[in-house]
RNA sequence: CGCGGGGUGGAGCAGCCCGGUAGCUCGUCAGGCUCAUAACCUGAAGGUCAUCAGUUCAAAUCUGGUCCCCGCAA
């Protein structure tokens, strides 16, 4: 009534799904996850999210380095699974791997495939400002998620929607779909249609530049960048507060109705000129400081309409 | 021991370098003005300046320890 899986995954995106299906009574044979790593301040030896909910349920946790290697692929034959379950696992299965489970390989994939194909699909399709954003269950191939769906779910994205609450709401609905996919899986039901070749694009890893808000650009592409990097890593702009330039983090924002040089505030409110019309910021944070509302920062740093953010010149 | 910022009335900050009456912008409460108000005026309450120890006639301010929060980097 159940099959026996390898479930491979890292970050919290990954972890609905794997307590979905250990609820569902899947015989789940071993958990790969990216291994421990040094990481936050003082670089301590952290285990990622999946690493700590399978140890919660006490399965046998894996993080090899790679799989590329054969030992790697022997054990991981041996756990004679029927499936293999990929969630936002980070490393590159081989061919080899992909073909040793008896049904393959299933990677559940946060986006409308073939749109947004790689790292960041949520990000980039709120920093895009899509109305829409899903996700997919797709039989893995050795192309970078380009296998065909299985099954998909859409759901629509509020023009105000940060790409945390999208992942949340993704996460959950993705571990639905994924439980669902395996179902039908089971009974030989599932069916797979090849992805479109028109529409396919690329989310590429976040890098240092794309946090980075700069004023000239567009209010709604600054609104859309704000909101796709909320709350993780979060957008942020340089201010000159009088002790040299800091960091600004902005993490929610809304469109405002001002206008003017761009980077200039323009009102008590926190509404700052774009490159064309405005944000108001509403939700900030100061390098070493809280999460603050945006009225809280302005009283604090002593700003005033018509002020630079960059500081004066 | 990766680099760095910070803990000051309910909120956000200043004061610390050059020790000696607790300040600013808000919020709260009371009263006033007003047809009315989140506006304006007047007044009030509220702080062991994270914590422990040290230096000193005197510490928010200098020194050392501890706890907690956060940014960068990874």
């Amino acid at each position: 009534m159940s099959l026996r899986l390898v479930f491979m995954g890292t970050p919290d995106f990954a972890v609905p799904t794997l307590t979905e299906l250990m609820g569902q009574g899947h015989d789940i044979a071993a958990v790969y996850t990216r291994p421990p790593a040094q990481s936050g301040r003082g670089l301590e030896m952290r285990l990622s999210p999946v690493h700590r909910t399978a140890e919660r349920f006490g399965l046998p946790v894996l993080h090899p380095k790679s799989l590329r290697g054969l030992p790697e692929q022997v054990v991981f034959a041996a756990h004679d699974a029927d499936l293999a379950i990929v969630v936002a696992y980070g490393l590159i299965l081989p061919k080899q791997l992909l073909d040793a489970p008896p049904l393959g390989c299933l990677n559940l994939h946060a986006s409308l495939l073939p749109r947004w194909r790689g790292a960041a699909p949520i990000q980039r399709a709120v920093m895009a400002g899509d109305s829409e954003a899903g996700v997919c269950v797709m039989k893995m191939e050795e192309g970078l998620d380009t296998g065909p769906v299985g099954m998909v779910e859409a759901v629509s994205v509020h023009p105000d929607m940060t790409a945390g609450e999208l992942h949340d709401r993704l996460a959950k609905l993705g571990a639905d779909l994924m439980v669902r996919a395996v179902g039908a899986m089971e009974r030989g039901s599932l069916v797979f249609t090849p992805q479109p070749a028109e529409g396919v694009t690329y989310a590429a890893k976040l890098g240092n530049e794309d946090s980075r808000i700069e004023w000239t650009r567009s209010a709604t592409d600054i609104h859309n960048q704000i909101r796709g990097l909320s709350p993780f890593p979060g957008a942020f702009a340089n201010v000159d507060l009088g002790r040299g330039p800091e960091r600004l983090k902005v993490l929610k924002a809304r469109l405002g109705s001002g206008f003017g040089q761009p980077g200039t505030l323009l009102d008590a409110e926190g509404t700052i000129a774009c490159g064309a019309g405005s944000v108001r910021l509403l939700q900030v944070q100061r390098a070493g400081k809280g999460v603050m509302a945006a009225e809280d920062f302005l009283r604090g740093a002593r700003l005033s309409p018509g002020d630079q953010l960059a500081g004066r010149s």
